[in-house]
DNA sequence: ATGGATGCAAAAGTTTTGCAAAGAA
DNA sequence: TTCTTTGCAAAACTTTTGCATCCAT
């Protein structure tokens, strides 16, 4: 999914916000890079058009993003934070911890969960993205389980 | 659940590694503090013990104890890495991004998650613990869904 | 005595922040 | 012109690491 600029542009003005470069640019390379991004990525990224854009800029921009709906931050297992663009369809991963490798999952395979948590306590599941850890089919046949942490 | 020093001690020699009061003192910390603590709980909760016992200890320590598997590493949402006790009850919660209650839910919640992530991936989830996020049912009665990141 | 573990301190890595200058509205 | 945003640099914060010393075995 691309973001459309037009109408971003005009609801951050309408609220107060300004539409500068740096923040075009930072949003492009979100949307450009796709998936999940680290700061550092969109930082580079960014770098290689206006070397001159600062470090700080893109923490605060992608915070920002954000705030405003339109970027959404998840922590990755090893405690980075990762960007990606807001409404993109939910999808959630199967993370092998042993070799990294991530299966993608149906958003129906939640549905149990989701449906049970609203029913009985009445909590709203965020269900954009969520990632499962464990260990994957090939490492499972190389060696039982990884030791290590928990999910 | 305690942990049974005589046991783990004699593992430890066994294989090579020493029980000295550093180690024992941070086990008895994560056992006696209970739940998920960060590095830097224990580190508060041992110097109160033994003011002198240094912070790159504790580090390291949990560290081995995640490689004994005597311990598990987690990351929170805020991207503080937790520890807890191994061998623990498999426990999950829904966590409110809002006000930030946790609830508990039962584990059988999961069950067709976990049955399907093995069937049709052959995947072996990880389900010592898990975090979900969402917005809590009083939240929700206050502000329709938060604003900010995705889990 | 042997070599694994600790204490110390410095460094690494990510993210935040204060402040003056720049620039979007 | 106004006031948000940026650039810069320093700091905050968590975690890791090198090395000499200490101590469990």
């Amino acid at each position: 999914m691309s973001h459309d600029i037009e109408t971003i542009a005009a609801r951050l003005r309408r609220d107060g916000y300004r539409v500068t470069p740096q923040r075009q640019l930072i949003l492009d390379a979100v949307c450009r890079l796709g998936g999940h991004v680290t700061a550092e990525a969109v930082y580079a990224a960014v770098r290689e058009i206006v070397p001159a854009l600062n470090q700080g800029t893109v923490y605060r921009t992608l915070n920002f993003f954000c705030e405003q709906g339109l970027v959404t931050a998840t922590q990755q297992a090893d405690g980075l934070t990762v960007y990606e663009l807001a409404g993109q369809q939910p999808h959630h991963h199967l993370v092998c911890r042993s070799c990294g490798a991530a299966y993608e999952i149906p958003h129906d395979m939640l549905a149990s969960l989701v449906e049970q948590a609203e029913a009985q306590y009445g909590f709203a599941l965020e269900m954009n993205h969520i990632s499962f850890f464990g260990c994957c089919q090939d490492c499972r046949r190389r060696r039982p389980y990884p030791a290590g942490s928990a999910g």
